[in-house]
DNA sequence: CATGAATGAGCGTTCATTCAT
DNA sequence: CATGAATGAACGCTCATTCAT
């Protein structure tokens, strides 16, 4: 049972991996399905191209961070607090899947990517967005644009996460609990 | 007039253009030629290969950038007053020549940069590395890894810089000013 | 049947003509194809790059060659006899491939020959400088260096090939006779 | 004084140096521009194109050829004799035009010569021809198609001039009258 | 006339995509 | 459905040829 997905899973799962660890220009068609397990045919099934299948990638990954984001959010708790769950689940995200996040960080400026793409990228920023404008309205956050706002934080986050994929930088619970006070400190409303 | 190089600085901007949007390995000759208004050839009397364009390229924008940021330095000011220094010429620079800070950050780590490229980006790593380090002596930079301040400082500038070139944001005086004032937040020290 | 390896042998074979006709420089990917009927990039599936094909064409030919000399040599026979057993063989080399005696002459010390290629000709080469040799320590072969008696015998007798090629001459086996018995008369020692 | 045609003979004599040295294939324009101290595009005023001077060079070296076998030739003397003309003045010919021989030799049958230049190139064997049909006649010479004959001589002997110019065998005087006695005895009568 | 900067056709090669099996 | 051999468009690059100076 399940097998009639499984190939298709197995493309997605080697596609992310190879985007991720050499880019989108660099992996080609045949490497997928090497490793993969399928003929490079196969992967033509399940995507129409090399296009749509990067696309739905993006969407699936930008969609499950964005869920991840939401669920159990502390809806009526402080905002600090709302900032922590947010950050802590960014954090979480990255550890959990691998590749994920720096497949994201590196391909959301692409030129290769659709409408849907864009806009579940923008999805996910309507979270941090809702929660800031909150902030905003609270006092709690600082008097600038939102989306400012929102480049700094995540903008920040991402690159350090770069780094940290690179090896250039250890990942230590200090590091992410200071990172997440830069971030916090850079947003909070600073009386 | 200045003719005789007008068509390499043709060349040159529209790779900047295209390199920073599209990236190196997606960036074709013909698509530079044709941006450009030269033939695929010329490009090669004025540069050896496509390596050394995004070399030349690199380095180019790498040291306009390093001495913008050396220029005036006030040595003997305070570390705030050296963090406006920087942030301002930094701004100066996106504002001067758009792409090129894009097109640094994007490009830095790449397989193709030669040893003169890596130097010339070491020498302006420095310039920001020097700055915190003795800031973080005075305590008034926060005690977090210099690469994960200077990660955070450019990703959030740069994020923040293409919603500006992207149309989303407005570049004005007082937002400028706003970014300013949340990345010295993000990372000065909190007593 | 043996469909699997037509594509190849086509390929080989409009390569051999090619190289024959314009030499490795002149003949492009493009031309093999054509004249193979098969896509320019599937000459990519069966060898790796142009040197590798035609070096492997080489090896063949040179292998090809060199085994019809050797086989049922008259070892203990009179120098004449082995002479007419290499001139006969040389002939049906020429009659077997009319491209690959020429081919050979006209690449064999091309820039682009690997050493295998090299080596392979040196063992040709062996066959012919050992007969030789052995007719001048018998007093039945000319005193003359080895290495001009055979481009005499070789050159000669290509250039023969290249008129009935074009049509110039006709190929009796009257003319073959004739022509073994001149280049005999060239070599052997005249008392 | 006749500094109108000074360029042109440059390039010509750039033209043959590089021909014979690197082939027609590997000899680029510019390269031809520079040994001959013009630019590029003054090769298009003498000569239409890149074939049309290949052409003109070879004819004109097989024409002076031509000239130097016809002239004080022994009309009378012995077939012999006018074996040993024609054999002296080919190796004449080799040492007073360092490159033109072997230009000719790796360039005759190649794919760009045009019909004067093969006309040429047959107006050079009429004079062997005539030379051995008069033979012939005499019963001096061995009863084979003249055609072949040619073939046999003038192969080997240009198979041969190859080796001295690419230093496999040295240039002495008793290697060439080695050569001519080897040539004689390939075409002469034997009773 | 002489020039050489500029061009673009065409090279060797790669790889997304198709389709006969 | 799954495959991978085959394709050909398009790549980076070279160089014969043109033409403004």
């Amino acid at each position: 049972m399940a097998a009639m997905t499984e190939k298709r899973d197995n493309i997605l799962d080697s596609a992310l991996t190879l985007f991720a660890e050499r880019g989108f220009d660099a992996t080609t068609i045949p490497m997928i399905a090497k490793d993969a397990n399928v003929g490079a045919g196969t992967i033509y099934r399940y995507f129409e191209n090399k296009e749509v299948l990067v696309n739905t990638l993006f969407q699936y990954y930008v969609q499950v961070f964005t869920e991840l984001l939401k669920k159990d959010f502390p809806e009526h708790h402080s905002i600090r607090e709302q900032f922590h769950h947010l950050f802590q689940r960014m954090i979480r995200f990255t550890d959990e899947q691998e590749h994920a996040l720096y497949f994201i960080k590196t391909h959301n400026a692409a030129y290769f990517l659709d409408d849907a793409s864009r806009e579940a990228f923008t999805d996910l920023w309507t979270i941090l967005r809702d929660f800031l404008d909150e902030g905003k309205a609270e006092n709690e956050i600082r008097d600038l644009p939102t989306l400012a706002l929102i480049a700094i934080i995540f903008g920040g986050f991402l690159e350090l996460h770069q780094l940290i994929r690179a090896g250039e930088l250890e990942r230590t619970e200090a590091l992410m609990q200071g990172v997440e006070n830069t971030c916090w400190d850079a947003v909070r409303h600073h009386p």
